[in-house]
RNA sequence: UACCCGAUGGUGUAAUUGGUAACACACGAGUUUUUGGUACUCGCAUUCCAGGUUCAAGUCCUGGUCGGGUAGCCA
């Protein structure tokens, strides 16, 4: 960038340039670099089917597949699936669904946790015959007693030094099915006495009498997270395990299952390193699948025979005000968009929270540069062109996406009756409204220059509708005579129009961070009642006739709006993903903040 | 009152690993404009505190302060 030497480094320097990489990237680097996994990088994107994918989990995603791309490695995508209780399929068909949407291909490797319940179970049969796990009768209860707390030691169980071969007996019969749902466990043998409670013997096998959703009946005992976990990646050799700040007390869990597993024995199994990052925060909305789902089944609990949409309830988990990938992509946002917001936010090692803003600017700069515009009036107001021939339609030029050239131009239908935006005009115009008012002219956005001549007002006083005059030389929106007008505004023509419904939304809740309630309230008390607002009677341009369901466009003037999946050519229905910047909406708030 | 992790503008991240705080968002002011959009210009932090090492500290050391995590047969 040094402009007094244009020449020699300057022009290959942005290729070499190194940018900046976050805490994981750079240890990734190094162990590249160093040979460490023998210059293998294979990482994995892990979920439990047990709720949708969001915008947290994209993070994740973006970071597992990302660093597999830019590395040259490797990502799996691999079903956690240890708990029948909580897990479905319909989950597991969702987050296919939406990591394939996202962009990332994991190629042939789609792996289940459950594929390894064998392997898994051979493994703890290692640990038994070297006397480090023992079958425990405690309750959950006992256990918990015998845990200790966080400042005092624990007792030792009094199943604890029961011979390898009575566990090897007992754990056997446990997967038999000999034994009642709780009566038993499989416990690691570590130290009751440790200062980091994952240590103090934890469980990791519990009796569970129920239908899993892959391996069906086949087992009656299933592992528990801190035991599977760290075999899953090593099974599939991952060498960098990148998961969350809360696993990071469990890392040593892991370490001693692993060391353990691998002491006196001739094969060693791999040991893969596990780097832990933030999770994502975002502002306005809750993120925890616990408080996710909890929204879904109170919608779901409402009457949504009801014609009117509730607006505080939320109607499944693709509800486009859900954080929910299914939810973003019902919203109207791109993919792209969503991976531009994975990389900006960067990977850390603290807590914090991301200001939606951030989440809309990246929308707002990919769908500006690939939506196709349109027009549509979502308040209607008749104009009435009272100079312009009663029986007249004439096709006019519209640029499809000033950003992209190539993108093409279109007809829009022109005549007497039109439709323009209720908030387009204003009898009595305050300082700084450039639209439309009584004697005022303005444009129409490929049209042609109005100039207002009356206002027709109901029994009420309500604004019915405007009468207009036109100037046939400003067709197009030029005038040839270069005099300017202060606005342009968009418009349908009134019988050409199709009529459609448009769903605006705004932030699930009007708390920047819902959780944070007074004592004995809930976040439900932080959902905003205007989320979503419903226009039945609203009109777009012909063109539009036929939009696909999820097909993205921008609304001239008023923002990005998505085809509903339940829209029809009969019924057509759009979702708001975003406004446009709005600088009038802007100057509006400050005048009343003078007032 | 235990163990682990962390702290850079309003927000989210950078800083060639000891060399004079950068980028984006937000906010504010302007230019351009057939979208009050886009684009462009300008403005906005002496890096939690206190000591120390050093010619030089956001970066290293010591001690505080504050924040997060952990006591499921959840993940």
């Amino acid at each position: 960038m040094n402009k007094a030497n244009p020449t020699n480094e300057d022009t290959n320097n942005h290729s070499t340039e190194p940018e900046s990489l976050d805490f994981v990237r750079a240890i990734v680097a190094k162990d590249q670099q160093t040979g460490k996994w023998d210059h293998r990088v294979h990482t994995r994107f892990p979920p439990e089917p047990n709720g949708y994918l969001h915008i947290g989990h994209a993070k994740s995603i973006c970071l597992n597949f990302g660093i597999a791309q830019q590395f040259a490695g490797k990502c799996n995508l691999r079903f956690d699936d240890t708990n029948p209780i909580k897990e479905e399929q319909e989950y597991i068909d969702s987050i296919i669904e939406d990591v394939k949407w996202l962009g990332w291909d994991w190629q042939d490797r789609l792996y289940y946790a459950s594929d390894y319940f064998e392997q898994m179970y051979q493994y703890a049969v290692e640990l038994i015959k070297k006397g480090l796990a023992y079958v425990c009768d405690l309750t959950a209860e006992q256990t918990r007693q015998h845990r200790g707390t966080l400042t005092a030691p624990g007792q030792k169980s009094p199943y604890r030094d029961r011979s390898p071969e009575e566990n090897l007996d007992l754990f056997q019969r446990m997967r038999n099915g000999e034994f009642p749902d709780g009566s038993r466990t499989l416990k690691a043998k570590i130290d009751m006495a440790h200062p980091n409670l994952n240590l103090r013997d934890p469980v990791m096998y519990r009796i569970l009498h129920a239908e899993h959703p892959r391996t069906g009946n086949d087992w009656c005992i299933y592992p528990m997270y801190d035991w599977a976990h760290g075999l899953e990646d090593s099974l599939e050799n991952i060498t960098h395990s990148i998961c969350t700040l809360e696993f990071e007390n469990h890392r040593p869990l892991y370490d001693w299952f692993i060391d353990s597993i691998n002491r006196d024995r001739p094969e060693q199994i791999p040991h893969p390193q596990q780097i832990e990052f933030a999770r994502l925060n975002l502002t306005y909305t809750v993120m925890s699948k616990r408080r996710l789902l909890e929204l879904v089944q109170a919608g779901q609990d409402s009457n949504w025979d009801d014609p009117r949409l509730p607006t505080d309830q939320v109607s499944s988990w693709d509800d486009p005000r859900m954080p929910t990938i299914s939810g973003m992509r019902r919203r109207g946002y791109s993919p792209q968009s969503i991976r531009n917001f994975c990389q900006r936010i960067g990977i850390n090692k603290f807590n914090s929270t991301v200001d939606f803003a951030l989440l809309e600017h990246c929308v707002r700069e990919d769908l500006n540069k690939t939506s196709p515009r349109v027009m549509a009036v979502l308040n209607p107001l008749k104009v009435i062109i009272t100079n312009y021939p009663a029986n007249q339609t004439e096709q006019l030029d519209a640029v499809n996406n000033p950003e992209d050239p190539s993108a093409g131009t279109r007809q829009v239908p022109f005549s007497r009756e039109l439709y323009i935006e209720r908030d387009d005009f204003l009898e009595d115009p305050p300082k700084k409204f450039f639209r439309l008012a009584p004697g005022r002219e303005v444009r129409l956005r490929y049209a042609y220059f109005i100039t207002c001549q009356e206002v027709i007002k109901n029994e009420n006083g309500q604004i019915i509708e405007l009468r207009c005059t036109y100037d046939p030389a400003t067709r197009g929106g030029d005038s040839p005579d270069g005099r300017k007008v202060k606005a342009t505004l968009h418009w349908v023509c009134a019988n050409n129009a199709i009529p459609a419904e448009v769903r605006l939304y705004d932030h699930l809740f009007n708390k920047e961070n819902p959780s944070e309630v007074e004592e004995g309230r809930n976040f439900f008390d932080n959902l905003n009642p205007d989320s979503l607002k419903s226009l039945p009677q609203c009109f777009v341009e012909p063109h539009l006739k036929n939009a696909p369901p999820l097909s993205r466009f921008q609304f001239e003037r008023l923002g990005y709006f998505c085809t509903d999946p339940d829209s029809t050519a009969d019924h057509l229905i759009f979702n708001r993903t975003a406004t446009l910047k709005d600088t009038w909406a802007k100057i509006q708030k400050q005048q009343k903040n003078q007032q």
